[in-house]
DNA sequence: AACTTTGTTCCGTTGTACAATACAGATGGA
DNA sequence: TCCATCTGTATTGTACAACGGAACAAAGTT
């Protein structure tokens, strides 16, 4: 794991939202060995933050299967925090303006770990449509998204692409790191950029930057859609 | 605060979460300031909780304004969780049977903290609506939902409602709270109870309780509406 | 320019979250 | 039926991580 310059944080705070997440993406009910076994850390640990959520409503204990699942708090804080949250709210009318231009699915993202991921999207108009799980994520170096991110975004994004070369994902793939420079240099240049069926076959994307006020990069925007339907440059 | 025997809870998360749930109910951004007079906590402890939640994406910083928000990562964990949490799925299709019976708004409840408190509602089809904010949450003592859940809920709820006088929230609010054993009484017996206009005027509730599979008490089930309009019987 | 009020950092101390280990109850195979 | 082996849970001593309080810099207010 690249860079990251922490700081001090609190180590069991980290603790404890790692279970969460655990818990929230592996869907049904979890027991505290699997996701000890999973996380890597001790049972008793895991044991401990369990317990401790459990006191705080975020995860409710089921005594018969003896396992545990997401709790109505956290459902709760989802709801009131609702679409209240950060740039969500700016950037949904963004996505409908795309949407209702192009009649393809617009989508937004963010890095999050180093990866591009699902903040928001609306679906297209055409027949056939991709749809994406809020939260999927994807490569760096094999998206639209992620080539914009990399262009426009902080620099220690390039550490999580350090390695010698890409799994190809999709015939098209281009798994030569060196490469990656010269193409996300391009899309700087020219400030939006596409990539056709690199992580998914019969699926082009064309991706633009989205800043902040104070001009920091914010995330990516993309129309993705079937090769047959996708346009060939940017609104 | 009642009883808990929360035996032993990690006491960080514990802080770190208030902290969210801080941000979370007052919408918008926050100083660190602000936060620690709310809580009572001193400045140092909520800002390392703040930036270790910063640095985790559960906290974004305005560093325009140095303020903070709840971040992409909640976010992202709300639409995760979606409705595949706890008893959530289950409940609405009752809630809207309830609804297509009566035309009336159907709510459900659990009591959290020693409220009820709205995990989710199906509103009901007639000219007037009343509407709720998901976690709203209302008193034992006034409220249908409240006597549901003294009447079926676990006994350590009626510590709630030991002190010594009810405020007094619309006119016919009964406030004396010898009256409260009878009438919970009551709501047992039947296994429904009705409470008409004590907690807002102009608003009749009908409350029913839930139980899980395992027959433990989940929740409260209520028929809401104007005074006009909600029958006199659960049906 | 003095005075608030903000977010942030430092540091000695203590309370606490940890690892290790043990225990209990369920499950399952022989 | 018994034994082996999974579970989840409880206990305990100790290192160290999180704490409170005071000090700090920077921005607003008067």
């Amino acid at each position: 794991m690249p860079a990251e310059q922490d700081g001090q944080i609190i180590q069991s705070v980290a603790m404890s939202i790692r279970v969460i997440e655990c818990l929230a993406d592996n869907g049904g009910e979890m027991g505290v060995t699997e996701i000890a076994r999973i996380l890597g850390i001790p049972k008793a640990r895991i044991f401990r933050h369990l317990h401790t959520l459990r006191q705080l409503g975020y995860v409710t204990h089921n005594p018969a299967t003896k396992k545990d699942r997401v709790g109505i708090r956290l459902h709760l804080l989802s709801k009131m925090v609702g679409e209240n949250v950060e740039l969500t709210p700016a950037i949904r009318p963004a996505l409908e303006t795309v949407r209702d231009q192009t009649a393809q699915t617009a989508v937004f993202a963010s890095v999050i770990d180093g990866r591009p991921t699902i903040i928001d999207f609306v679906l297209g108009t055409t027949v056939v449509q991709y749809t994406f799980r809020p939260g999927a994520s994807f490569n760096l170096n094999s998206t639209a998204l992620g080539h914009i991110a990399l262009a426009f975004g902080p620099e220690d994004l390039w550490e999580f692409v350090k390695g010698d070369e890409f799994e190809k994902e999709t015939p098209e793939t281009i798994t030569d790191p060196a490469q990656l420079p010269a193409r996300v240099q391009k899309a700087r240049a020219r400030g939006w950029t596409i990539v056709p069926e690199e992580a998914h076959m019969g699926v082009n994307a064309i991706a633009v930057p989205v800043f902040h006020h104070d001009a920091t990069f914010a995330g990516s925007l993309a129309i993705v859609g079937s090769v047959q339907n996708v346009p060939a440059s940017p609104p």
